[in-house]
DNA sequence: TCATTATATGAATTGATATTCACAAGATGA
DNA sequence: TCATCTTGTGAATATCAATTCATATAATGA
């Protein structure tokens, strides 16, 4: 893409990913409120009234930011698991992603839990426009492979599918707070093969 | 407890609540930032000066706020829970309160997961001083209850206590948040048996 | 080089809301 | 009933941070 731009419209775009980059920092740090303008424009090294040539308001600075990311998180994890057959395999390829895109990406995925949480509820714009629709890309991917599971025996047909995303997906995400609370992501990646277990088999001795 | 104090201490007591109470509706519905201390005053029914014969600040309110419905809701829940035995019923016993708690408080369930994801990161005060204490009391109990479980052979050896009651939280905590998002906390109630079933035995067919 | 256009600056403005405080109203008990 | 003490009021003030804009600086290309 940034091979058909010229140098002006590369810069500028340069830029533009700086100042997110610099507002990811400080929204996951301090939260939307607690981060002033100025401080956005001090971690990017520009003054205020630089910020506003390229976002009108404060509000679409975060909305820019949460748009992007959410969109190349779920593009990247959807990606990942393009070409995986077979339920197990799948669901181990849904926790690594996971994993490295924790790595990649840990203030941006504080940021993220925040708004999924705080705003969820709260049912913004944003959640309706931006977080949910991506979000929902992913459910999909998975209710489908797991209808497929339970189609070929591999997974119990007692228990509904949606059911099932909601415990991998919350699972996975106990452990990754877990994880993101100690800044320690290497805690997170030992432990695949126990949310593997928790999930598939449950903690009952068999 | 009422019934050593006075009349003066006990209409005190009774207009503090009902502040906490209007506080309460007012921070669920829109978030701390986005009430105003008039919003609670007209809830409450007071003059914006007069709460501020109560609390200090805005900030003292919340934080009196979360600090009385944490200790009750953990308190609750560990009285709930105090006599059970046997593992299956202690997890069930879980369940059934926080269900229960759910339905009795539903505002501030959802303020309490917005303190819990927004702060965690953030390591404020609140999180550390009141937040998170009350919170390992109820993790403290369960994993003796869950190491019991082991020693009996009701529970698999080869994984951590820690990691099952992270993913017996977080199962739990995932109904729960669907069943916040529609306002709808039967629909948290019919899945009572799934949660249990997923917890012990997994997803896959045996 | 110089005129023109694009980009960057940050002090000044504006708006919002937390907090104060001088006063009012009500309760109490002599 | 009156003096005193307690509680309530809300307009006025203080604070803080988003936004604007007149001006400065840098890039472009004739």
């Amino acid at each position: 893409m940034s091979g058909s731009m010229g140098r002006r419209e590369r810069e500028h775009a340069q830029r533009y990913n700086d100042i997110l980059d610099a507002a990811e920092e400080c929204f996951a740090e301090k939260g939307f409120h607690g981060t002033t303008v100025e401080d956005v424009a001090n971690r990017a090294e520009f003054a205020v009234g630089t910020l506003y040539k390229f976002f009108s308001s404060k509000d679409e600075l975060y909305k820019a930011l949460i748009k992007e990311r959410v969109e190349y998180l779920i593009q990247a994890g959807l990606e990942a698991m393009a070409d995986v057959v077979g339920t197990e395999e799948l669901v181990r390829c849904y926790i690594e992603t996971k994993v490295r895109l924790c790595r990649a990406k840990p203030n941006f995925l504080r940021l993220y839990t925040r708004e999924r949480m705080g705003d969820r509820f709260a049912k913004t714009e944003l959640w309706r426009e931006v977080v949910w629709p991506n979000f929902e890309r992913l459910y999909t991917r998975l209710t489908e492979a797991f209808e497929a599971g339970i189609a070929e025996g591999a997974l119990r047909d007692d228990i509904e599918v949606f059911d099932m995303v909601v415990a991998l997906d919350n699972i996975t995400d106990g452990f990754l707070f877990d994880a993101l609370d100690d800044d320690d992501i290497d805690k997170y990646a030992t432990k695949v093969e126990v949310m593997m277990r928790l999930f598939f088999d449950g903690v009952a001795r068999k």
